[in-house]
DNA sequence: CGTTATGTACCGACTAGTCGGTCTGTTTCC
DNA sequence: GGAAACAGACCGACTAGTCGGTACATAACG
């Protein structure tokens, strides 16, 4: 493990403040002080405070956005591909929980150019899940009945929604989260006929309640 | 209708203000020359800036869980229960969009005294979806393979979730939207056996998509 | 009834303090 | 020695909150 940058440790300290105070309860004199660092430092790295949540913002986005390609591309159905979509995303809170919570809490605060670029990648993301809905329903493992873009923006809520509950030393590791997630969204997705096949069943969950 | 108080018009503009540009984003200036009033008069309603964030959030929050005991006294059984708290709170927001996105983005800031206030009664909501999931659990209709726990996380978050994106001039009414998250939630969490009574399948959506 | 007293709602110039950002060094590293 | 990295005193714009005062209503008084 290579001695941290100056860089990425501000990047860290302005995180954990952030997730417990928000973007504007923290000051820029605190991240440099807790960090250990100066004025100096900071605006050498980071043309200004907003860069910084910026920064922030796009290396969740990025990698989320990432990932859930990665699973579009290695899977081939779409109960697979919306599956391991899910499940990379629901995971990713025990990585990026702080990066997260700030991303919720402190987008609106993001101006201008770096607004856009943000949104384009939040865009980007919601497409792909609306995609695979989309391809789903075309080959009739989905249910019709409800449109893709609820759908889409009910898992993703319901996924989102993670951060403001998850806690890593509750009762429920994060991969059995994403497990219940999948099942829930299977049950109220599928058609009853696609529910019954065998590579869907691996998805759902049976029996005694779901542990640790 | 009556003229409305000063307080009525602070809270109203800054309702407008803040989902626009966030708590932080406004000064007490603006809202008081948004709303035709002065330092003095803001001042004169209200002790501090976070004493009007506190209103605000009250308002909200004291209305969905009223509606919620409202909803869980009408009925008689954990499906129409459920289906009637999730109904009179996703249909708030076609009356408090401004005060739920709020809650959510700006709770972090409220301090103290106000804060506890607020969570007493967000835990108290949360708590009643929670009892009802259980007592259908109990009475064989609701899967206990999922812990309730986190349905009603996955519940609060999907619904929840619709400040982020829910129009008023888009394509589905907030009546629709309410209709198909009571869709997906029965078909994620009800057993078979009970989806398929007459009481139940008038919750559920049939044939074509559902329209404005 | 007219006058004076009193409480309440509201006004707006002012202030004390804060915080993002700058500027002038100083150190570190190649 | 020169450039990049960092330190920290300092600045100025901004903002939540204050405070002395006004306008107006209702009540008390003679």
């Amino acid at each position: 493990m290579k001695k941290p940058t100056l860089k990425e440790r501000i990047i860290e300290t302005a995180l954990v403040l952030f997730e417990k105070n928000g973007y504007h309860g923290v000051t820029v004199d605190q991240i440099v002080t807790e960090s250990g660092s100066s004025k100096g430092g900071f605006y050498h790295n980071f043309k200004s405070k907003d860069e910084l949540l910026y920064y922030i913002h796009d290396v969740f986005i990025s990698y989320v956005l990432e990932k859930a390609r990665e699973a579009y591309d290695n899977f081939d159905t779409p109960v697979s591909r919306l599956c391991a979509m899910i499940q990379s995303f629901t995971k990713v809170f025990d990585l990026y929980k702080p990066h997260i919570t700030v991303f919720y809490q402190e987008s609106m605060y993001l101006t201008g150019e770096f607004n856009q670029q943000i949104n384009e990648k939040r865009d980007d993301y919601r497409k792909l899940i609306i995609q695979v809905i989309h391809e789903g329903q075309e080959n009739g493992e989905f249910r019709t009945e409800v449109p893709a873009e609820i759908s889409a923006m009910a898992i993703i809520g319901m996924v989102n929604w993670t951060y403001k509950w998850f806690n890593k030393d509750g009762p429920l590791t994060i991969e059995s989260i994403a497990l219940i997630f999948n099942d829930l969204l299977l049950h109220s997705l599928l058609t009853e006929k696609a529910k019954n096949q065998e590579a869907v069943q691996a998805f759902l969950i049976k029996g005694q309640p779901i542990q640790k």
